[in-house]
DNA sequence: CCAAAACGTTAACAAAAGATAAGAATTTAC
DNA sequence: GTAAATTCTTATCTTTTGTTAACGTTTTGG
């Protein structure tokens, strides 16, 4: 993708938030960077400081821990989401997980230190705080609905809401990652797999 | 606790994520309320629209979704924390669960309409706006954690982590809400204790 | 002060999940 | 195009958790 087509995304998605107009938009496109990483590449990695956020805007990206030797994948981010180590990035400690891209992918990123001076920027200061407010109460909110599921739902039960919602996650994601996902094992997913099947069947 | 003691305490909360004057305070006390809520009973309800956020200066409140007839605790807000069920409150919707008060507890409440009437005001505005922004940052990290723990972690290791660095909850919470904060029956944590126990002996 | 409710532990059994390994099918990489 | 790696399923066995119920202790509420 031409990397203005790429910066237009990343327009589109902050005015799907707030609505900024072309003089705004002037003033944060300098800013931007749009950048490729390839498939198995390393977009952050456990002991470094995510130094970016971005938007995918083509491919997507797998967020994973490392425990025992084992990888143990948390999350996703596809086309127009957001993907930063969101802890790392903003307390500027250390992370504790890789994100790597699960296909050549394209990212339109922002660096912590152009956060901070677009945040004190005079003409749209302002916006990016209220822009950064509404992402991070989005983000909270996927969350906290993440969490109360942990605390109320079964794996079996978390499995067949993904179904019922998931969407691209089960279209393009491989099941031992989706296993881990919903906290279980890449084999236990397979037996809650066999059960439904059964009862439906 | 009387008003202007629970009033500046909320000052401080605020301060401890911005720096405001005394005439930015001026700006946001007469909008703030101080309320009390009796044991037992509930700051927000299932089905209910949670139309204030507030902070705890006194008490402490739980948090509860009932699924099959049973109460199961998701969270939990001390003194100096923030109560609301966020979701509900942010995006205007029916929320999913109770928030009760475990003791007679006190706050500082501010209504939905009139956050949004701060984010917009003339003198404030930015600041709010920023505060807002640093508000949902920590709890989002705080999420973060926690799902990182549900993923990475086994509950008899999210417990033994519990233990190192629970504070106010292992001393004020009974045990059978723990064990549901941490995503197990109370039974399970129960057993859980014995084997720590028997290993530490 | 007393009865009722709440709390924590334990036991017994069933259900589910983790660990490990094997095997088949598919995909990847050179 | 082929060997290697990945992916998913299945089986076996062990461990853990859930469920239900009982019991003693503590706390709560009139």
């Amino acid at each position: 993708m031409d990397p203005l087509t790429a910066l237009g995304k990343f327009r589109n998605h902050v005015e799907s938030y707030i609505s900024i107009n072309d003089t705004e938009w002037q003033a944060l496109a300098p800013h931007l960077e749009v950048s490729q990483l390839k498939k198995k590449k390393n977009f952050a990695e456990p002991g470094k400081i995510c130094s970016h956020i971005g938007l995918v805007v083509k491919g997507a990206v797998r967020y994973f821990h490392i425990k025992d030797g084992e990888e143990i994948t948390g999350y996703f981010s596809f086309e127009n989401e957001l993907l930063s180590s969101y802890k790392s990035f903003l307390t500027r400690t250390p992370g504790g997980n890789y994100i790597q891209a699960l296909e050549d992918t394209q990212m339109v990123t922002l660096s912590y230190k152009v956060m901070q001076q677009l945040y004190a920027h005079e003409l749209i200061g302002a916006k990016m705080e209220r822009f950064g407010r509404l992402i991070a109460e989005h983000y909270l909110i996927c969350y906290e609905d993440r969490v109360t599921a942990f605390i109320t739902q079964t794996p079996e039960e978390r499995y067949n809401k993904l179904l019922e919602t998931g969407g691209e996650i089960l279209q393009r994601i491989p099941q031992h990652y989706i296993a881990n996902f919903l906290g279980i094992t890449p084999v236990s997913l397979s037996r809650i797999r066999r059960r439904i099947m059964k009862i439906s069947a």
